[in-house]
DNA sequence: GTTAGCACTCAACGTTGATGAGTGCTAACA
DNA sequence: TGTTAGCACTCATCAACGTTGAGTGCTAAC
């Protein structure tokens, strides 16, 4: 028994359906509203076939049929219409990104809003850890009171900032002179090199202790946060929007997933490709057996990064797909506009 | 008929017993969990007066009684046991904010977190609008590549910062010689004088071009942003975990409030006072008959703000009044020591 | 190979009756 | 006069049961 044509219309016809109405499909349903030319009768034997092959389920023998794991791979591979890409406008995209050129965390803010927006669906962006970035530059801006904003921004253009209390006899032209000592001694340093250096510094006494400390720790803080992988998400509760989530503890276990960093990371963790999808069992967890990943990889400066939908096993693949790709592809020019 | 001791402590008993269970209490349960020291009979002749006198309801003649608006108005005001602030220590507040100093955007987030945490409710930070703010610093921080970070920083201690591009002849000190000039030129003038000094500025030619617009969209974005309220919102979903909102369409409605920013900020406008609590039908919202609003407010700097909960109209009211007296007050000392 | 007809299955829904938690009332008691 | 035991009554909840209708699989005819 083999795919024909006519079994693989059938089943693009399921899918199509049942993505856009979460119910069982029937044969009846589908020779009303898709165009096959044949009688329901014809449907039924195709769609037992289809059930043998695996491409189908049946919750229960006098329901209709539900498409398989396999059946929504096989959708993505080959039979998924490229039209899908065109129900939506690129030029979307730009209400989010504008005109504005952006620091990472921002745009990467930005992409997961615009994702979970343009999709219903939660969005995720996972931020690979980078325990070795440089010091490129180490600046103090005076703040009001006896305060001043110490900013470190990296080789890979990562920003972070801190307010430290310093002397009150410390002018800007004063900050401005030990910002540029210490970006002279510190740039090019891996953060953490950087902190045995600033305690060399400390014990050899001279310099204000209160800087000195105050980017240790911003040092410090920034080396543990840039080892570590960074997750955002959005929209998380838009799957409360899906029948299949209906049970409350679905719903919640969904959402603790979700908030779990760890658990999303490995989640979120691509297998190659710019674009990768896995569906429903692909994913290999137990809680997630009816629930896909979708993500795309996606470089920023030095970081690359990936941006990914989490949402129901029935979820528009076309156009989660094409939402992804755009975005991506959005995020890794916005950077070379920066450059 | 009046108020008695006696009915005082029944009523006190089933607020306590309500706001555990959310089941509604009937009378032999008060006598076997609460030492009134009468027997069940007696306790619903005294159900039956705090019926008639509106502080208790009963959803239909054969279930137990529940708590009405009236009667937790009375248990905030009068009844509420300070007790119930030991139920927690001050320390863990520590946990949350550490020893660092912050700027304010953090300390309010890490605020919303905090409160979110400890009351398992939803928390809400709302920050009103300041139209004129005006400039202390402004600095550009050099980046890699033809980029620099153009960072403001204004007299009451918001820090605003984005990328720019620049000629790449601009090393740190060129870029420091910018800084310098425009502050002095721009300091203690608003956002929106800004704005024009620097068309004039561009007008007359000379300076970077790029720089000077770059300035002039951060300082637009800032006093756009900065004359609108700002909002930050933290564990809407902890919703999810009680009862009253296990219908998934009332969840989805209280969802759906919590992320609508003006409606959320009216519900947040405090009536005054350090610490307000609006419960029920108070709040004259038909949706949040059900629910309940307890709000700190604070300040950090010349800012005055409002930390708050949003929940059901069961919710522990003195836990939460003691989380967020402690919470607020520490915001405030926090500033403080930035001083 | 396609289709009409028909028996069969089973979730969903509404009905019915039993159960039990809880009340209100009354009468007796201290 | 306040308190309590007893009892009839109410009503949500739950399980059991029959009905309905969507949908299938099989068979026989085209």
């Amino acid at each position: 028994m083999t795919l024909d044509d006519r079994k693989l219309r059938i089943l693009c016809a399921i899918i199509d359906d049942y993505v856009e109405t979460a119910v069982p499909v029937g044969s009846r349903t589908i020779t009303k509203r898709y165009d096959i030319g044949v009688s329901p009768a014809t449907i039924r034997n195709e769609m037992s076939d289809l059930t043998e092959l695996g491409y189908l389920d049946q919750p229960h023998v006098s329901a209709g049929r539900v498409p398989s794991g396999k059946a929504y791979r096989l959708y993505v591979d080959r039979l998924m219409d490229s039209r899908s890409s065109q129900d939506w406008r690129d030029d979307d995209a730009d209400r989010y990104f504008g005109e504005k050129a952006l620091q990472m965390e921002d745009a990467v803010k930005t992409a997961v809003q615009a994702i979970s927006d343009l999709t219903r669906l939660t969005a995720v962006a996972v931020l690979p850890g980078q325990p070795d970035m440089r010091i490129e530059t180490l600046q103090l801006v005076p703040m009001p009171g006896d305060s001043a904003l110490l900013v470190i921004v990296t080789d890979s253009g990562i920003v972070r900032d801190t307010v430290i209390r310093v002397s009150s006899r410390l002018d800007m032209d004063a900050l401005y002179a030990i910002s540029r000592m210490l970006t002279e001694g510190l740039a090019g340093h891996t953060l953490r090199e950087v902190q045995d250096m600033l305690d060399a510094y400390a014990s050899r006494g001279g310099a204000d202790q209160r800087v000195l400390s105050g980017v240790r720790d911003l040092a410090a803080q920034m080396a543990r946060q840039a080892s570590e992988d960074s997750v955002s998400v959005e929209g998380a509760h838009n799957i409360l929007n899906y029948p299949e989530f209906s049970d409350l503890n679905k719903a919640r276990a969904f959402l603790s997933m979700v908030e779990t960093q760890d658990r999303l990371i490995r989640l979120m963790s691509t297998p190659g490709g710019p674009i990768s999808v896995q569906i429903g069992p692909e994913l290999g967890i137990q809680e997630m057996t009816d629930c896909s990943v979708v993500n795309a990889s996606f470089t920023y400066g030095g970081c690359r990064g990936t941006l990914g939908v989490i949402g129901p096993m029935r979820m528009p693949y076309g156009h989660v797909i094409s939402v992804l790709s755009t975005i991506s592809r959005r995020m890794t020019n916005l950077f070379a506009e920066v450059r």
